[in-house]
DNA sequence: TTTTTATGTTAAGAATACTTAACAAACAGC
DNA sequence: GCTGTTTGTTAAGTATTCTTAACATAAAAA
């Protein structure tokens, strides 16, 4: 009870977070693209982008990119950090599947204080990622030197999954779908075969199934099993 | 990320929780009571209470009286239900401290999803009060028959700690002094003696210490260790 | 080159939830 | 009975964040 406003207004949060997210993922950061993802209107987006400066939270280029200053990405860190943890700590601690974990995390990483962070962290000892493998932001993690994306596998050859990229989080039912089909940090898997589309027939255990090639070209692996 | 509304708005929640708490303490539920717990306006009190019985979540009494409608004690209960369900998570299970716990909670409430609840309530075992002794919501507890407030013990009885109201837990300071003093839940000690303001004198295993009047009308226990 | 698409902005407006100032009515104390 | 406190309301205004409509420009496609 009793209104505890976060320091920052919640859409800044929200607003950092996208254009943080949006440049890990290698997504040109322009408003039109946070408008996307944050599923609101452009001027919706284009006013907020005129705050954030105003506040120096973000920075924007003569060709409209938008970037963070070290507020913002401090910002933008925070939150990304408490999302992922609080990912993590759903599913590891109260057995949430994917899909309901982020959409949870999507509202905790606004609440969680520094003092549940480091209690999360303590009792999960130290995570490196998320549950779909993206890095904890402060966590120390590196990525492997040969990570590629699926669709850069060659046909026959074995992969190990490394990440989902917060991208694919967002549209309807991919999660449940990767969650359900196997296809999660860590499995190893062979590549079957590509389709003319682009589409890659994998196969990491049960029956092998189909991937997208705008989805092969985003799902990060290693390769050998 | 992407703005997920609570069903109802964050505001309205704050309020029904306000209104189930101070009938729960055994404060009349008047407006000016709500202003102070929830510390805003009077106005803006006024305002709210007019748009939360144009949505029937309150009724007003001819005297002022505010009471909760059907659906607005059912929201009440969801939030109250889910910040004790929190407190208790977040002392249990992330051992924060009962201050902590109080503010954490406060934020929590509103984002907690059903699957969460169902999960929180199965890692802790179902539990039926929040770490302050209040009851969780629909728990299936049941207040002992000889419950009392403590100034109601005679010097020299023995009582056994049994919940410290939620009234008391919004006063600066209070839950921290009284956690640290073992005046918890479940703990037993006895009434040394009374100060003629009402000032009581208790003993629950370190050293003696006193609890004014106001508060002593409040903290209920059992007789007997 | 002309047309279409993508992008950003301005303008006007709405909902939510506050604030302070000012006022009226009821109630309690002396 | 008068006075001072408590309580609720009106009025006016603010901050945040969103919307749609309309428009301008730039880039891509035909």
């Amino acid at each position: 009870m009793a209104y505890e406003p976060t320091e920052h207004h919640p859409a800044f949060e929200e607003y950092s977070e996208a254009i943080y997210e949006l440049a890990e993922d290698g997504v040109p950061v322009i408003q039109a693209r946070i408008s996307e993802r944050l599923e609101v209107s452009r001027p919706a987006v284009s006013e907020m982008v005129r705050r954030m400066e105003r506040e120096e939270l973000v920075n924007v280029k003569g060709d409209g990119e938008i970037t963070l200053t070290a507020d913002g990405k401090e910002l933008a860190t925070t939150i990304v950090r408490r999302h992922r943890l609080a990912e993590r700590f759903l599913t590891d601690v109260l057995g949430l599947n994917w899909t309901d974990a982020h959409n949870e995390a999507g509202r905790w990483e606004h609440v969680i204080s520094p003092t549940v962070e480091t209690a999360m962290l303590r009792a999960l000892g130290e995570p490196q990622t998320c549950p779909h493998g993206n890095p904890i932001p402060g966590s120390g993690y590196t990525e492997p030197e040969d990570a590629v994306v699926l669709s850069k596998i060659d046909a026959g050859d074995s992969f190990t999954v490394l990440r989902i990229p917060e991208e694919l989080e967002w549209e309807t039912g991919q999660l449940e779908f990767l969650e359900n089909s196997g296809l999660m940090p860590g499995r190893s898997g062979v590549l079957l075969s590509f389709a003319p589309d682009g589409t890659a027939t994998i196969d990491v255990g049960d029956t092998p199934f189909g991937v997208g090639g705008p989805t092969a070209e985003r799902i990060v692996v290693t390769p050998g099993a």
